[in-house]
DNA sequence: ATTTAGTACTTGACAATGCAAGGTAGTAAG
DNA sequence: CTTACTACCTTGCATTGTCAAGTACTAAAT
């Protein structure tokens, strides 16, 4: 896969989980991956940034598994952040799609 | 609009630009900028590279309104690195929003 | 008891891409 | 002869993701 359609693309999906439920970090590993590549040393950066950038507020939890989860919430403004990556996501994919479309029928 | 978005899929818009028609880059700023925003200082090197590595040839044509144009023209390789990355995203887009869809479906 | 495996997070050096700003130079119009 | 438009190219920068290594905790196997 090409590793630069996900550039941005991170954000959005991480927003789209942690809308779902609140995750800690090794689970969105996981998570993520489901749809887009990703290891640790991408995720846990994002999420730092995206904390201090107030779209997440974080609690630890133990478990008996290992050591404790900290888990990420989305706040009000990680919602509306959600909210406008979503809407632009869709713009700029089917803007894309749309092109794809247009010069396959020139063909 | 997100520009982290552009990261990667610039490079099919242009390979698909010059498959419909051989292009010269200052033409191909305007018809990129069509779909996704797009400079000079990010367009020539993307052209560069993508000459080095040997998916455009290029030729000079002489203009009356100004310097020559260099127009660049898809060699064999260009159209299979264009149906690679074309592919690429066809399936990158498609997870992403079967994503999105399944995250609105649980709200 | 000690090793091993799995969980959980952090950090720092690195690479890729795009942007802003600037430079060169040709043509045409005022 | 200056302005404006066309056309090309380069450099330094910021952002984002990758890779590799390291810390530390728990539970189960040896």
């Amino acid at each position: 896969m090409n590793s630069q359609f996900k550039k941005g693309v991170l954000e959005l999906i991480v927003l789209l989980s942690v809308n779902k439920r609140d995750m800690y970090g090794y689970e969105l590993v996981s998570e993520v991956t489901k749809v887009v590549d990703v290891n640790e040393g991408t995720i846990y950066p994002l999420l730092k940034r995206l904390t201090n950038e107030n779209y997440f507020e974080t609690y630890l939890v133990e478990s008996t598994e290992g050591p404790s989860r900290k888990y990420y919430k989305l706040t009000v403004l990680g919602k509306s952040r959600l909210e406008e990556l979503k809407k632009g996501w869709i713009e700029f994919s089917s803007s894309v799609s749309e092109f794809i479309k247009e010069c396959e029928k020139g063909e």
